[in-house]
DNA sequence: TCTGGGGTCCTAGGACCC
DNA sequence: TCTGGGGTCCTAGGACCC
């Protein structure tokens, strides 16, 4: 059989570049994407601020600490880098039919006319598809290329930022020995923790235990698997996601919860979200689950299953509510989620009517914000909102306050753009389609227009 | 002012069934 | 009349990924 050849798709710091590229202004700076709250996470960091130390999953007090005055915050805007993951995976796709994606901006191929190649055709095919990325969707890729997923995704570690790197069979088992456990795709903390004890520094120290061994520090199932990867055994398929599994959606409040008249409130809107993306997807769930995340990290959850798979609401949350642990017994909450699974067609409404269950009225307690909602109630505008004027165009708020917000007017296509001040209640200034700022004036968006919540 | 949000997979015990 | 064995479903927790 030939060599097979894998390759392992990144873009570089994914959510920041599609900020650097649909606002111009921002090239060259040091963008922090994240939420902006007390309790906010960097989701993204340009290489700009990963020079000051800042990465992503730091708290974002943490990353603006280190950036300094200079850092540019943002909050993530989920539609456009949905948009944009999608045209490059469509782009890639054109080239390599089969792709198995591994969030917005990773995905892994095996194109088959690679198999039994050289490397040096394999990275003259990897050069020809990083150009054909840039050009058309206007960001930029690394890629690695191996003998298998666990090669190739570390080559493309390697390959960061902007470049290739094949790692051909010889140099396999010495770039693998050298590395440290922890960069084994499925070692985490724990599992270096539980390596590190044991004197296990290397993939080639993991790789040098026998499979009893390695099946007794990391359990029987993930240890010899491990334990093989670390061997640079890999012979795992490159298959086309399934549907999902699981659809849920969780927020954190500012200030936790106490009582649990709060957290049956939270349910409401966090319940509602999820259900309706449940809704896009198209199935119903048996299974609900509550997730609680107490003020000490530890996390609680509690989950029941219906007799049959329903998409209806009302059934769903009620569900969740009555799941719910009080926090008096449990202790403060600082995270609630609810989370739908057992997902499957569901043909009629309900065949079950006497089942469904009455939705509960729900006090309103005044509940804390969650951090979104904090940000966004802050003021009617607020930093990286998306705005269109008749006269300037597309453009997005730099800054908001003082009953005076300023706006910097540009997309993708117009190049870095000029800056404008206007009252608050500016009339022409209306909130706009996030999607255009990849696409103005160019193209028509191809989402339906962004659904304004004033 | 520590630590988001959206997922996947594994473990382990108990219920239940044959 | 002291006790098998396997399979599946459900629940709760936990590790890990981006």
């Amino acid at each position: 059989m030939a060599a097979r050849w894998v390759l392992h798709l990144d873009m570089d710091a994914f959510f920041a570049s599609v900020e650097q590229l649909t606002r111009p202004t921002l090239r060259g700076r040091p963008v922090l994407v994240g939420g902006l709250g007390g309790r906010g996470v960097v989701a993204g960091a340009s290489y700009e601020s990963r020079v000051y130390g800042a990465r992503s999953a730091m708290p974002m007090h943490q990353a603006r600490r280190l950036v300094g005055a200079t850092a540019v915050v943002l909050p993530p805007r989920g539609v456009v880098y949905g948009v944009a993951s999608r045209r490059v995976l469509d782009t890639v796709r054109e080239t390599v039919p089969v792709l198995e994606q591994l969030s917005y901006d990773e995905a892994f191929g095996e194109p088959a006319e690679l198999a039994g190649a050289g490397e040096r055709d394999v990275q003259a095919f990897c050069e020809a598809l990083r150009a054909k990325i840039r050009d058309v969707t206007g960001l930029v890729a690394s890629v690695g290329a191996g003998s298998g997923k666990q090669i190739a995704k570390i080559a493309s570690g390697l390959a960061k930022p902007d470049g290739i790197r094949v790692v051909a069979r010889d140099e396999e088992t010495r770039l693998l020995a050298g590395l440290p456990v922890r960069r084994l795709w499925g070692i985490g903390p724990v599992a270096e923790e539980k390596l590190h004890r044991l004197g296990i520094e290397t993939i080639g120290a993991f790789a040098a235990l026998s499979d009893a061994e390695a099946a007794n520090i990391l359990g029987g199932t993930v240890g010899p698997a491990l334990h093989r990867l670390a061997r640079g055994i890999d012979d795992r398929p490159v298959a086309e996601n399934g549907p999902a599994k699981q659809i849920s959606a969780e927020s954190t409040f500012p200030q936790d919860l106490t009582t649990l008249d709060q957290l049956r409130e939270a349910v409401g809107p966090i319940g509602e979200h999820a259900h309706a993306r449940l809704e896009k997807d198209g199935r119903g769930a048996r299974t609900v689950t509550v997730k609680l995340r107490k003020a000490d990290m530890s996390i609680l959850t509690r989950s029941a299953t219906l007799p049959y798979a329903t998409t209806d609401a009302a059934t769903l949350i009620a569900m969740a509510r009555r799941l719910l642990l009080d926090p008096v017994e449990v202790g403060p909450i600082r995270l609630v989620g609810v989370g739908f699974s057992g997902l499957s067609e569901v043909r009629q409404e309900s065949l079950f009517p006497d089942l469904e269950l009455i939705a509960e009225d729900v006090p309103a307690t005044g509940l804390p914000q969650t951090l979104t909602e904090a940000t966004e109630r802050a003021s009617a505008w607020r930093i990286g909102d998306d705005v269109s004027h008749p006269d300037y165009g597309h453009g997005w708020i730099q800054g908001a306050g003082h009953g005076v917000m300023t706006v910097r007017f540009e997309t993708r296509s117009t190049g870095p753009g000029p800056v404008r001040t206007f009252p608050d209640s500016t009339p022409e200034i209306e909130r706009a389609n996030p999607v255009d700022s990849l696409d103005w004036p160019e193209h028509v968006s191809e989402l339906n227009r962004y659904q304004s919540s004033p």
